[in-house]
DNA sequence: ACCGGATTGTACTTGCGGGTACATTTTGCC
DNA sequence: GGCAAAATGTACCCGCAAGTACAATCCGGT
């Protein structure tokens, strides 16, 4: 069906509107004819490459998203051991999600995207499965460097941890604050590193 | 506009069979021709009571699933003082949603409606302040127990919990699993509490 | 050059769901 | 009982957005 190199061309310029689109006005306020018009191309050309239609434009928009997010975070993620990397990291979820208001695309599709399409609900939880994984590993990290409570369940306090953004995201999104998100990513610090001041 | 004892009853079974409806298949699915036919009424009727139309609706059925979520939980509010009493509150929590599955009724709404509609992110902004106060109130009163670190900062930590459910009920709307709640709960709650075994 | 599949443009269908119009009945009240 | 307002029933409209049909064009390989 797509061989050809213009037609990966399109395809990936469809996607990236649906991205900018639903980042600026949500899933739901987004319809096929708005990307269409942004990426210049024609419901012909969105069935083509999607031919079961919106709901598969929406998976495709979710792993373009989570591979740019998970590109972004990758330096901070593979450094994080010291108490200055993960408040690093901690400010850089923060100030991007400050910046982009309330757009942060993940948490815009996790929250919107396939609460009941079972496809959708694969893609999310491998999506927040392997973002845990990523955590996991530097929190372990942190515990051999001895930084951390060699005590605390590693998985589980990424779980914990991956569960605190979301949330932080979710208040965003209803509040248009980022100060919850701020709170609870510092108390989860806190709780892994121990007291500031120790 | 309503004055009648029974306009006013025909107007709380339209917004409980929109609560019911929206609990089970989310907001986005739930149309008014549904509550209608749930609730025995029709479109005259709907208008009639919600001029403004399906907005209007969801608003009402946020501030009704609200009363509800603290009814429920007040008891375990008030009483926010030693880690048994935090620790019920969290299974209370956790199990609630275990049982309603992905149709928790108020992180569906505050997940969902009115990102965007100003009046709707007002309503959630104050829904969630207030479930702060509460928290918060507990969390002072531990501390004033003695069982609490008194150098947290209540309210931020208040924030931080009420984050972390919602990120914990956005999970389970995505995954379908209950365990990201259920660790990030328990984080927060070692957190202000100390090690299970101080 | 030319053939066939990939690609794209244009115009259409269709269903659904929010919202409206208006007629009819019920109800509270004097 | 009668009347005005509230409450309800029925039938509609209308727009939008997903999805389809089909024709036209491009483009790579031989």
């Amino acid at each position: 069906m797509v061989t050809t190199a213009k037609g990966i061309a399109t395809r990936q310029r469809i996607v990236e509107a649906a991205a900018a689109e639903i980042r600026e006005r949500g899933t739901l306020a987004t319809t096929l004819d708005d990307v269409c018009r942004r990426s210049g191309t024609g419901k012909s050309q969105m069935f083509h490459y999607f031919p079961e239609g919106r709901e598969q434009l929406l998976l495709a928009v979710t792993e373009f998203e989570a591979r740019h997010v998970f590109d972004d975070q990758q330096p901070y993620l593979d450094d994080l051991v010291s108490r200055a990397a993960w408040e690093q990291w901690r400010d850089v979820i923060v100030d991007t999600c400050r910046r982009q208001g309330p757009h942060c695309p993940l948490g815009v599709l996790i929250a919107d995207v396939g609460r009941y399409s079972p496809a959708a609900q694969a893609v999310t939880t491998q999506l927040i499965r392997r973002w845990q994984d990523a955590v996991r590993t530097g929190i372990e990290a942190t515990q051999a460097a001895g930084e951390a409570d060699p005590a605390l369940d590693a998985d589980r306090t990424a779980a914990a941890v991956i569960t605190a953004i979301q949330g932080g995201v979710s208040v965003l999104l209803s509040t248009g604050s980022v100060d919850h998100l701020e709170a609870v990513l510092s108390l989860c610090l806190d709780h892994l590193l121990g007291p500031v001041g120790q």
